[in-house]
DNA sequence: CTTTCTGTTAGAAA
DNA sequence: ATTTCTAACAGAAA
C-alpha cells in the first residue's frame, strides 16, 4: 500500500525518468479512474510534458507545461506507476504474480507513451486510484485538506501535542488522519506506535509529553528509514521500475501476528481492529 | 462454494 | 466539531 515512503520513492524516480519528455499518446483502458472528461484529459496532455513532480501526503502532483494545469495521481491501495523503456519489459519482472514480466497487463488502466518510445503505466488492480487534472485554484483547495508533512519542519513535539490534545479518538486514528498530518498509512502507523511504545488504542489526549516526544522521534526515524529502503512491499507496491521495496524485511509488527516480538523476550505480536483497521502491537512493549 | 479480510479516502451517519 | 461507518473494487485466504 503506497504511503509516504512509497510515494516519495516513486516521485523521486519518475522525476529523473519522465520530466520534460513529450507525451506522444495516451491510452485509456479504464475510464473510471479519470476524474476529468476523458477527451479533455487527453487533449490537455497530448503533445505536452511534465515539468516537475511534487507530493502532498500520498498524492502526487505532476506540473504540466500548460498554464495553471496540474495532473494529480493518487494510487490509493493497489495503484502502481511503472516506467518502461521501449520494449516494456520491467525490471522486477516475474517477482510478483500481479505484475507480469511485460506491460501492459490486465490491471493497466492508463498508459502514457512518450516520443522517445518509453512509456509510463498506471496499473491499479482494485480501481480505487484516480487521475485528475486540476487548476491552481482547485489544487490550493485540495492542499488545505492536508496536514503538514511529517518530515517537514512543521512537525515537532509541540505540533503533535496540538493535534493530540482534546481528542478522544485513538492515537492511531490521529496518525492516520490526513487532515492532521499527511502521508502516514496503516503499515507505518503500526510501526511508529511500536517504536514509540504506545498502545494504538490509547485515547489521543491522554498521551503524555514524554510519549509525544518519543512519537516525534519514531515518526521521523521510521519514515526516513523506509524512504532509504525504497518503501515496503506487502502486497502490490512496486517502484517505478517494477521492483519491490526493501523495508518489508525491517517491519517489526505489521503483518507479524502470532510471531515473537522483536522488542522483548516472550512478547507475541497481536492483531486487533483499532480505528477501523487491522492493527498490530505487542502489549508488553506498548503501554 | 461462501464469507471474510485487505486499507485509502470521500462522504454519510452518528 | 469530531468520530465512526460504509462504499468503491478485486482477489487472496479461510
Amino acid at each position: 500500500m503506497p504511503e509516504l515512503p512509497e510515494v516519495e520513492t516513486i516521485k523521486n524516480d519518475l522525476k529523473k525518468k519522465i520530466v520534460n519528455k513529450k507525451i506522444a499518446r495516451i491510452e485509456i483502458l479504464f475510464k473510471g479512474g479519470i476524474r476529468n472528461n476523458t477527451k479533455q484529459f487527453e487533449a490537455d496532455l497530448m503533445g505536452d510534458k511534465f515539468l516537475d513532480i511534487d507530493r502532498i501526503g500520498k498524492l502526487m502532483i505532476f506540473k504540466i507545461n500548460l498554464p495553471d494545469r496540474y495532473l494529480l495521481i493518487h494510487l490509493k491501495m493497489t495503484g502502481q506507476l511503472v516506467y518502461c523503456q521501449k520494449n516494456f519489459i520491467i525490471a522486477g519482472g516475474h517477482s510478483l504474480p500481479k505484475l507480469a514480466g511485460s506491460l501492459p497487463n490486465k490491471f493497466s488502466r492508463v498508459i502514457f507513451y512518450f516520443t522517445d518510445r518509453s512509456a509510463l503505466f498506471f496499473n491499479d488492480m482494485r480501481k480505487f486510484g484516480y487521475l485528475e487534472i486540476v487548476d491552481g485554484k482547485k489544487l490550493a483547495r485540495i492542499k488545505k485538506n492536508y496536514g503538514p508533512d511529517p518530515l517537514g519542519k512543521d512537525v515537532d513535539p509541540d505540533f503533535l501535542t496540538s493535534i493530540l490534545k482534546n481528542r478522544k479518538a485513538p492515537v492511531k486514528a490521529v496518525l492516520l488522519n490526513q487532515k492532521l498530518i499527511s502521508g502516514i498509512g496503516n503499515i507505518y502507523a503500526d510501526e511508529i506506535l511500536f517504536q514509540s511504545g504506545i498502545m494504538p488504542d490509547r485515547i489521543a489526549k491522554n498521551i503524555s509529553k514524554k510519549e509525544t516526544e518519543k512519537m516525534d522521534k519514531a515518526i521521523k526515524s521510521v519514515l526516513r528509514k523506509a524512504i532509504k529502503f525504497r518503501g515496503t512491499t506487502f502486497n502490490d507496491y512496486v517502484d517505478s521500475e517494477g521492483n519491490q521495496g526493501n523495508f518489508s524485511k525491517l517491519l517489526k509488527v505489521y503483518g507479524k501476528k502470532g510471531e515473537a516480538c522483536p522488542g522483548c523476550p516472550g512478547g507475541v505480536i497481536e492483531k486487533k481492529r483499532i480505528a477501523g483497521r487491522g492493527t498490530h502491537f505487542c502489549r508488553k512493549c506498548q503501554k
